[in-house]
DNA sequence: TATGAATGAGCCTTCATTCAT
DNA sequence: CATGAATGAAGGCTCATTCAT
């Protein structure tokens, strides 16, 4: 008797999330081309052919990888108040931001990574686009709340602190004062309230 | 023939320094592992195993690639006036930065790709810390002597918003405002002068 | 309950068959190294899997196909009239031919593959032995009838004559003027009646 | 001091030639599918990699071996001295026809591979067109000079007749009595003059 | 018996590196 | 020192076959 198709799709759900948290890993620590499919397939714990039901190759299993953490992603800022002061958006984005950093170290490792070698596959220069758009526009509005001359401006060099933040994190560890850095930082906007 | 051997070591010179120039493009344009010997070799207009006489691996050339920007980035801080007011030295390193940024664009291109990728050899990272620490330093002054009450942390972020600043510019090319954003980002820490 | 076994038996039959079918025009369109597995059991509607059930093996499927047609050809030359005039023998025989070329076209296709490669498993070679042999045979009586000097070249060539219409039929497809040729051989053996 | 030009021209060419040798031995042999590149450089005595020297690709390598045999068939049929009577041009290209294909076995063999599996990459079809139509057009000239009715299909013909002769020959190896045939084919042409 | 996920040997290809000239 | 042909390890990928359900 054959396994129903329910149970197929459970099975390859299992293996092909199992797939991308190993490639994930791998690929944030060890880069994209440095890490082969053999080794994903060592460290899943499967053979080398296995991961081609999957996935079409290597860079369209990177391409779903990245793909899972943008979508991951997308949820993120949903949770924040849209309706509260700026002040306090800002907090929560700024909260929201670091702790996502930590959970999902990986990803952010493989982000810059990937955004930093300018080949980024069409397809998720696209699928990035609207996501840091949304970002910016985020920004652009805070800092129109806030009043200022220049939000846009102020959008960018805000984003860019953002950035810088998370790759200095990302690059020094958990040695890296996030916490005192964060608080430097909402200092600078919110002011000593 | 004492002049021969000084022909000889031009020569020399010159030929290895054309394969820097053409390593560094490439590797910044494309990235390391996208990068071949022969492509180097080809671009260099000369042939592959020319190369092996300069350097002892195509490891070891991106290592030298590398430790020539950073060499020619040793200058760089030395220019600014280091008794003047910390708000012109602020100033005037932030004006560096952005000129060496745009002149040094596959240098800096390379950089973040490197330090993205968290597989530095030992002998990058030994080479970079000095780097990093005499900007840390630099920072960590002159906030003590703009009379912040956490100069450490108040130096890690605005060498954070340094690093994202660089980033974003790499990243959307021309069309970012490197200007205004330098602009905002004096405003905040010289203020409404 | 021995219905439900001729059941059975007539289920595998067809499945068999489908499979067989499938697998001769897959393998005649597309060659039988460009035919994988699972085109065939795509193309069939059934599982990977399954075909295992009914063939060993790839090989031993394009035995069975090869097998097949062999066998349906088997019965074709019985329909010739032995009896009657050598000339009419031979346009029976042709005319047996050409339907038959028409009609199992990718027959004829595998039949020229496989014949042109000689890795013929020992199997289809032993199969098709007594085949060409009765051909043979069949074109040295004829020109014995006739009262050839040599049946037996005359009977080489003939046969040679045969194939190559055959091969440039399947090679032009139905541009071919196979009608016309036939006559023009007709009117070689059998004169201007 | 490096090899002159002409030098490594010379070891391309030599290289090159002994792959293209090698490879219409194993293609003619064992099928161009199941030859692996790893077969044809073991057989060359060779490392693998060197073939990617001289071959972009392995359908690459088969294209220039069968290019190759195909151009050498170009000067053969220049021998036939046109101006003689059909009847003795008729006799030299069989003959030109048997001795090559005596001597080009593999080529032949690997030409019926070819044609009878239909993927002839689209240059080598295109290389193959104008040969085989000089073939014909040679066929149908020498059928008008005998005045034939249709010279057109007698063409026709007598192409099959020379493809199914060499079919066989190669299928039955040096017990076919390619002479004898010859004799009974001429035979039917020239006829008891 | 049917299914399709899993396997792994083997394929084609790339490329850093070596070396004879 | 320069050259580019040669090497061969390693990588990505395919696919016939197996097997648990």
């Amino acid at each position: 008797m054959p396994r129903t198709e329910q149970q197929f799709a459970a099975i390859r759900e299992k293996s092909k999330a199992k797939f991308l948290r190993t490639a994930l890993e791998l690929f944030a620590n060890y880069g994209y081309h440095s890490t082969s499919i053999s080794q994903i397939a060592k460290s899943a714990g499967v053979a080398k052919g296995s991961l081609y039901h999957y996935f079409e190759s290597k860079e369209q299993l990177l391409e779903a990888v990245f793909m899972q953490g943008l979508n991951e992603l997308d949820g993120l800022f949903e949770e924040i108040d849209m309706e509260a002061a700026p002040e306090d958006k800002l907090t929560q984005l700024l909260d929201l931001s670091i702790s996502s950093l930590q959970k999902e170290k990986h990803f952010w490792q493989l982000y810059f990574a990937l955004i930093t070698q300018m080949k980024l596959p069409e397809v998720l220069r696209k699928r990035l686009q609207p996501v840091m758009n949304e970002m910016f526009t985020f920004f652009n509005i805070l800092f129109q709340e806030l009043g200022a001359e220049e939000p846009e401006s102020e959008a960018k060099l805000l984003a860019a602190t953002f950035d810088g933040i998370c790759l200095h994190y990302l690059m020094m560890g958990e040695e890296y004062p996030l916490e005192k850095v964060k608080e430097k930082l909402l200092g600078m906007y919110i002011g000593k309230r």
